[in-house]
DNA sequence: CACAGTATCCGAAACGTTTCGGAATTGTCT
DNA sequence: AGACAATTCCGAAACGTTTCGGATACTGTG
């Protein structure tokens, strides 16, 4: 059991002070080289690792980036923020940061979490996703001189630094290309309806459907929360309608995924009887049979950006930039179907 | 933009001493019930957080376990510590802790990671993976008093929790899965020797090779670093000799992906022309075309369990469970091929 | 009324680091 | 010789918290 090094002990062997040993160890230019040398040697011998909370306290750098992800229950596994993580913390280790992990569902007492980072110097900043039409969050941020960037806009008055994916336009195309096979009854799974990009893409998909002419019953719109047998309940919900759609859309594909196990529960042809598409493009989405149409959503590169941006934040490097709205990229599998004959809806 | 509170501040607020101040707030029964309302009236007020860094001074738990993915580049894309790192980090969610998560190439200086960690008291506990047979990680952990639990073993003789897959049994149960195939011409790409797993799984491939008279050419074992790149390099070597395997086996399902893919590449029919078996059983082995037979590792519930036993530790709960070692299962599917007709091999 | 016992409070030290301001020594220039 | 600058070092305060060892005042008891 070994006492652990401190700039006392290092002191103490050598006979110098605990400054000179902090600034000799710092880099300092007002210590002699041979004191240098002797107090190096020594924290060598010693295996010296400075105290970091000692450090902390007196306002530095932890060198350390938070990323809290704001779900119901622990949702690690959710491949959307595996694929985030993976961006963010492959980006933050490339430049010598660590990353602190955190889950909170978003509830009121949600901010807490948010304090405790702040006030507790746990981080040197902050990375938020999955944004609130009106969040809290950033309003809070907003007030500190903590940096932060974000996944996703909000339309909460603040500035700041954020990449988002453009939502509107995303849920329009890919409700067009139903709308070219020859669909006309496309019901959608939308996610809360709190946040800001389940909003967007409401939005695209109502659009879309009346510049074609088309109505969207009201019990076609299912609200799902985002996971897998969300979706497979809804589908449950939808296609057991006196007049089922012929597409069901959702807000991501994990909700997709529940709607396509249903499907073949029930004995339907995806493709054929059910046309699927989803948004955000995850791993399982290309694998999935048939395979799943769907918005592309760069998460894993929007995660390395955020973090460099944030980076830069944190090092004060100057930059006008405040947000990007990056479009996505339709991709088309075996859910969409074949072209259908237009027959009535 | 907001002074933070500190202790200091609810004093001078309520005119009480900071002792007081940080008594009540700590639940202490030696301050009276008025002024411990007062007191968190005030923090509540001033929306106080304390500051962890200097409760961690006084040699409290900063509630955060760490995490340090050894691999040679971010590797925190790989589905294999994507499961890992969501097991534990739900874990330690579910006890209201944070994750710490790190990576570092396994050479020499990656000690200095760890000791930052320890001697820096960023975190209460440490999770080891991917052990060595020879681990200086493991040496210095135990005589620290970190506590810490790991997945693989170690012929490092030292006391110590930890979970491991038994690795000879599954690659000598995979082997002869394809031995009762038919198979007799059998490659295997192994990982780094250095490697505990790599070095138990290679005893039960050459173990039961030579229980059923079945012997192994020099060059049918072939090394690879555990990504998909290096599996399509090995492949390539494997398949261009002058008496090629019918079976290449590898380390992890990464590598097996990376054979399939040469194999499709080069138009052979994988199942049928080369079987292919790997070791894991990441989500995509169930889905690549044709399905990857492997060996299933349970990691997100290892992540888990190895998680709830260093939580345990951290808390001092007694147990007298030091190791244990789990049987991995066998998952057969389409790159195992047909029975062929034993022809010679 | 003296005493112990209890309830309530607080000063000061400690954790390990950084930094401000200055002290002591030596050398350099008129 | 005196003034001045450069070099090298250090004491003390500060960061925000916890905790030890009392101090004070009030209660009830005999």
């Amino acid at each position: 059991m070994m006492r652990t090094a401190t700039l006392k002990s290092i002191s103490k062997a050598t006979g110098f002070s605990v400054t000179t040993v902090s600034r000799a160890l710092g880099g300092f230019d007002d210590v002699n080289d041979d004191t240098r040398r002797i107090i190096l040697e020594e924290a060598q011998r010693q295996s010296y690792e400075p105290n970091l909370q000692a450090r902390l306290l007196q306002g530095m750098r932890s060198q350390t980036i938070g990323l809290i992800i704001p779900a119901y229950g622990p949702r690690f596994s959710d491949p959307f923020f595996s694929q985030f993580v993976a961006g963010v913390g492959n980006q933050a280790a490339i430049a010598g940061f660590d990353l602190l992990l955190s889950t909170h569902a978003p509830t009121p007492d949600e901010l807490d979490t948010y304090r405790r980072m702040v006030a507790g110097r746990r981080v040197d900043g902050l990375i938020l996703s999955r944004t609130r039409l009106h969040d809290a969050r950033i309003e809070y941020l907003a007030q500190t001189t903590m940096p932060f960037v974000v996944f996703g806009r909000t339309q909460t008055p603040a500035d700041y630094v954020y990449i988002d994916v453009d939502g509107y336009q995303g849920q329009a195309e890919l409700t067009e290309h139903f709308i070219s096979l020859g669909h006309q009854r496309i019901a959608y799974i939308t996610p809360p309806q709190y946040l800001t990009f389940s909003y967007f893409r409401m939005q695209g998909f109502q659009d879309a459907m009346a510049r074609h002419g088309l109505s969207i019953p009201t019990d076609y719109v299912v609200e799902g929360d985002l996971t897998e047998s969300s979706g497979y309940a809804a589908a449950s919900t939808l296609l057991q309608l006196e007049n089922p759609p012929t597409v069901i859309m959702t807000g991501n594909d994990l909700m997709a995924l529940g709607v396509i196990s249903y499907a073949l529960n029930r004995g339907l042809r995806v493709g054929d009887e059910l046309a699927v598409g989803g948004f955000d493009d995850i791993p399982p989405a290309e694998h999935v049979h048939p395979g799943l149409t769907t918005m592309h959503q760069p998460i894993y590169q929007i995660g390395q950006h955020l973090t460099q941006a944030l980076l830069d934040l944190i090092e004060k490097k100057p930059s006008d930039q405040r947000g990007i709205l990056m479009p996505p990229k339709l991709i088309v599998r075996g859910s969409s179907g074949e072209v259908r004959p237009n027959k009535r809806g």
